[in-house]
Order: C-alpha cells, then sequence, then structure tokens
DNA sequence: CGAATTCATCGAAGCGCTTCGACGAAGCGC
DNA sequence: GCGCTTCGTCGAAGCGCTTCGATGAATTCG
C-alpha cells in the first residue's frame, strides 16, 4: 500500500506539498498538481483514513444512534438510514451505527467520548430524552430526528405533525367530512413520551377545533386486531362518523376489516385516510389507501445536511431547524360524503 | 482528552504498560494493574481510536454494504442490521454503512482499499454479482448475505430456501393437500439473477415432484394488483387448486382479496402459506397468515460472526457455511384440506 | 549457590498523515 | 533598483497508540 511519501517522491516533490495539493489548503501550481495526481494514479495511491484521523483529529464519521424499538413496518426507517448513508457518503462522510435505546445513554456517552465519530445522529427522540443530556455531556454536535418537548437551541430535523394533521383534516373537510375521528398510536407510546403521538393529537385537536368541529381521538395498540376494537369503539361513540384518520399502519388493516364486516363501504360510508404511513403501505389495502407517508429520505437526507452544517460552523448550532410535512398520495380509500349524510 | 501518557504518568509505569494492561498482550500484575485502572478512572481515560487503528493496522470497523433496493416491506432489513450493528458492537467493533448496489463495485474497491474497514458484510447478494470479485482483488475479507451460484470457498450466511420450501410443502401435505401452487417474486427478479427467487423455486418444484406432485409455480411482480391476476390465473389452471404459498409478501394482499372476492374462504377452500415474510405481515391480515418469516435477525448475528471469525484466522475462510430455514409460525390462513375436495 | 530461565516492565521506533513556521523566488510600488 | 509583500514549496514536529527488543529482578534447578 503506497504512503503519502512514496507519492512525494515519485513526484519529486515533499510529502507536505502532496498533502496541501490533496487539501487543498494551501496553494500548489498546476503543474506540480498534475505531477502528483500521475503519481498517485501510478502508484494506486488512497490516503490513510486512520493517519487522516490522527492528525487531524476528525474522524469523517457520523454515528446514527438506531432506533432499537420498531415501529410500524420498518420501511421508512430503512429509507431513511439508506438515504442518510448516502447522503454522508457524498460529502466524505461515514456512518455507522449505533443500536441505542433511549436507556443506554451511558454506552452513548462512551462511545462519544472515544472521538468515534465527529458528530450523531440521534433518531426516535423521546420528548423528555436522556441520550440528549449524554451526547451534550460528550461535547458531540447533534442532530435529532424528532425532538424534545424543548428543543432549546437544538438542531433538529423532524415531520411536522402540526402541518400533517391540518392537512389531512384540511382535505377531508374539503370532501365535505365533518365528523372526522383520528386513531393514534398505543397508549403505551403516549406514555413514554413518544413525539409523534403527542403532536399528532395536538395538531389533530386543534385543526378540528380551528373548524369548530368536534374531535374524536383514541388510542390503538398496534395491531390489527386492536384497529378493528378501536374502529368499534369510534363508531359506538359517533355512529355518524363519515370519516377516519389513522396514524397506525398496522392497525389500519384492522379498522379496514372491521368497516367491511359491517357493511360499511369504503369510501362511499366511511373516508379513511391514513397519515405517516411507511412507503408503499397504500397498495397493500384494496381499496389502495390515501395516504400522507412519512418522508423517510428526505428526513435522512436533511438530517445529514443538518448535522455537517453544524460540523462546519463549530460552535453556532444556529443551524435552522427543519419540519417536513407528509406529502399526500391519493388513493381509493377517500371521497366526499354523500348528500344524503350532509346535516 | 487525557492520553495514555497521561495515564502512565499517574500511575506510575510507563506507557507501554498501560497498552499492554488494556490490550492484555502481556502479563501485567494485578497491583500494577489496580493502579493504571485507578488512574484511568480518575482522568476519564478514553483510548482513541484512531491512534489505536493507525498503530495496529486494524480499523476495528466492519462494513456493510447496504442494498439499495428495497424488496419487500423493509422489515427483515431492519431487523438484520440492528442484529448486525448490536453484534459487532458486542465484539467491539463498529459497523459502517456502504450504501452500494450491485453497479457500484468500482466505488466498493475504492472504499476497501483505503483500509476503512477490516471486513466486509455484503447484502442481497446477486446469483452472478460484480461486487464479489471486487471485493476479492481488494483484499478484504467478506461474508455474504445471501449467495452466489459458486460459493467456492466464500464464507456466507443465507436464508435455506430448500429446507424452507420443502418445509412448507412438508406442512401442507401433511394437511391433506396435493394441488399447492407457487406463488414466487417477480419475472424481473428472476432475470437479474435474484437467489430467493432461483432457489425457492427449484425448492419447490423438488419438494413437490418428490411426492410425485404437479408443480404449478408462478412469478409475480410485487403489488397487491399483480397478486389479484396471479391468484386468478392459477385458479384458471387448476381450479381444484386447495393450497397456494407465496413467497411475495404485497402480492400475498393480492391473493387473499382475489380468493375472497371469488367467495373462496380461506382457509377452509384455500389454504395460504407466506413464506420468507417479513416480521409482522402475518397479523396483517384477517384472518392471519400462517408463516414462515425470514430470521432477519439471526442472519445479522451470524453474518457478524462469521465475519469476525474469518478475521481472526486470517487466511483460512474455512468458517462453515451457514444456512437458517424459516421458522414456521401458525396463523388462521392454512388448514385441512376438507373429505370431500380429497381425490 | 551460581547459571539459566522466566517474568514484569521499560524505552523507542514507527504507523501515515496534517499543519505550522520558514524560506527562497518572484512580483510590486516608488 | 531597493525593500516589501505574495506565492509555492519544504522540513519537522507532532497526533496517541502498538509492538519489538532489551533489561533487571525474581524464580528455578542441578
Amino acid at each position: 500500500m503506497a504512503t503519502m511519501q512514496d507519492v512525494a517522491r515519485l513526484a519529486n516533490v515533499s510529502l507536505s506539498t502532496v498533502s496541501y495539493a490533496l487539501s487543498e489548503t494551501r496553494p500548489v501550481t498546476a503543474a506540480t498538481k498534475a505531477r502528483i495526481e500521475a503519481a498517485m494514479s501510478e502508484l494506486g495511491y488512497h490516503r490513510n483514513a486512520a493517519a487522516r484521523s490522527l492528525a487531524s483529529h476528525r474522524s469523517h464519521v457520523l454515528a446514527l444512534i438506531f432506533p432499537a424499538m420498531q415501529q410500524g413496518l420498518g420501511g421508512t426507517v430503512t429509507e431513511f438510514v439508506a438515504s442518510a448513508a448516502d447522503t454522508a457518503r457524498q460529502s466524505g462522510y461515514q456512518l455507522v451505527l449505533w443500536p441505542f435505546g433511549a436507556t443506554q445513554s451511558r454506552e452513548i456517552r462512551d462511545l462519544a467520548q472515544q472521538g468515534q465519530a465527529d458528530g450523531v445522529l440521534l433518531m426516535e427522540v423521546r420528548l423528555d430524552d436522556p441520550r440528549v443530556e449524554a451526547l451534550r455531556k460528550a461535547g458531540v454536535p447533534f442532530t435529532m430526528i424528532g425532538r424534545t418537548a424543548r428543543v432549546d437551541d437544538l438542531s433538529y430535523v423532524d415531520i411536522d405533525f402540526t402541518r400533517t394533521t391540518e392537512d389531512a383534516v384540511a382535505y377531508l373537510t374539503d370532501l365535505g367530512h365533518e365528523r372526522i375521528a383520528f386513531l393514534n398510536h398505543s397508549q403505551a407510546s403516549r406514555e413514554e413520551g413518544y413525539g409523534p403521538t403527542v403532536r399528532a393529537h395536538d395538531g389533530y385537536t386543534a385543526a378540528m377545533r380551528r373548524r369548530g368541529l368536534v374531535p374524536h381521538a383514541i388510542l390503538c395498540d398496534e395491531s390489527p386486531g386492536a384497529g378493528r376494537t378501536a374502529m368499534s369503539e369510534l363508531l359506538a361513540g359517533d355512529p355518524d362518523l363519515t370519516a377516519v384518520i389513522t396514524m397506525n399502519e398496522i392497525a389500519t388493516f384492522g379498522v379496514t376489516v372491521e368497516l367491511q364486516s359491517r357493511d360499511l363501504q369504503i369510501p362511499r360510508d366511511v373516508s379513511v385516510l391514513a397519515i405517516v404511513t411507511s412507503p408503499g403501505v397504500g397498495a397493500m389495502s384494496h381499496p389502495p389507501l390515501t395516504t400522507m407517508h412519512a418522508p423517510g429520505a428526505a428526513l435522512g437526507r436533511l438530517g445529514v445536511q443538518s448535522l455537517l452544517a453544524l460540523l462546519q460552523v463549530g460552535e453556532t448550532p444556529s443551524t435552522d431547524p427543519v419540519l417536513l410535512p407528509c406529502p399526500l398520495e391519493p388513493g381509493g380509500s377517500t371521497g366526499p360524503v354523500p348528500p344524503e349524510r350532509r346535516r
């Protein structure tokens, strides 16, 4: 394996000139640069990552704290990770995985203090997440995917739940719906402070109230069975329901089954709008669901970009926070309220 | 940030002794070790990863070549990645992601030659995969997840498609089924040499023939619509079909819909057995599907272990290949053939 | 009881790179 | 044309660790 010294020798320059030519930190004449490049390709030179890190105090590694917990079908996570890894690589960084849950802030700090990563991406952030404190103590720049209750001056990228629920309600009211229920994630998720559960609930409630409509939200475990039961309860609470927004893709399968078993047709009798879904889930139901899907790839890309911006400027964590709405993907599960059901 | 030198000074030993105490490469008396440990914790010492790599020529990093292509719902991939990252970490390794498809062997070789990783895990291997050659040329030890057509002495971990299809057929024949169809992945996937498509086809065909039964396999795109069409075709081909094995989870949703729309009850009229599924998909249908799910977590763990074994022994790539069957998860979509339909 | 081992520890030589200060050569204005 | 800055390049000092050979002390054995 050729070293920089070998390249320098072959190009008849000093080692440091080679370094400057590569990093462009100091000017190097075109002629010299050409000789160096020729030498490099002749020797098949690749600079050694470890030596670079040691001398420069930067590892060119970003760590992704990866959720142990599996919400949903995993498609969004996969998209996110792939996109983050790709964006990082294109900027000359590597993405490493740190599989740590919210309870392992100790391990996170240890790794962070070893200087293993220049920056950290923290996924599946809870409203009150001890890992945030651990990272701050370790002094590593980090960007959250999701956000804590208080974001202070922390860098983050998240789904815009307020806007997404507002858009969902607006879409349905535009179709004439007024009795719109909301089927959320589980009770457990709310109790552990899972941001989406809380923010979507608030967003939905606000969007309904703003229109003078009565919100009707329900928490629901992640299973089709729970979805059926929840749908029953919603109908018991308001038999005249014309639409339901779901943010629980597994339960949504139960919702459609329950409606079918009651001979309620989708979307003629009840419209179903699934929000924050994984890629492709809409197509799995019959009729295909109208969805507002989670922007996994965009979150990955923007998360890495925010983090890199943070590394550039150094001390100033003034990167704009980023909130992304879930784009609407029309399907066959939503439609106008039939005239006879309008009040 | 304290260095090893600082620790040595505080513990009144030489730098090298501290190193030996940490790596246990040479004996160090208990007393000395204790002093060193005290000094380390007093200073909050963490060894520097870059310096270690530089001096030892090992990065303690494993790379995972990550599929750009999204097959299925992503749940298995997520499980796999999480489990691989966790196993690596427990052995003192980091897992980095290299998001490269089968066409980017050039980039792979570049990264590999920079010595960025001690070993590589290659996911989504094709039957004839150029990346294998690239890795071999780069001289990096690697383990495949999946396998090429000829495995020679390559290290790999894969799903045992022969055994899984055999088990699937056996399970159904035990229930009295004889007219068993197989709904595979897409035509396209077979053409690009996607191992599972080919191996499962062969396994199913062999299992049927061995029992004197007539195989009836069909390729199918990854969508519920294609699944419906395929199911129609299968029924057209053999109206007396009593069971179908599917290895295409998205299409399986269409299969159940098509059966329902023909008033064929599952499992009374037709049994459905979904094999190589993502975690949780069985529960998404009604009735819940009987599945044989892909052992994502086990593959991740064993893949890393095989790779680490390869790194240990150095030259001898004699790690046993590993083939894992998909365990059966009973559901409500399979049942015995009613007596009147037996021939 | 002295020679031969064994044992724990030390010092020093790198690993391959970044980065700083220095230094001639060229370019500038008056 | 003389001092001054600017430009391109060089040499050397690390970065923090692993690892090898050496060294003296403790242990063993004939």
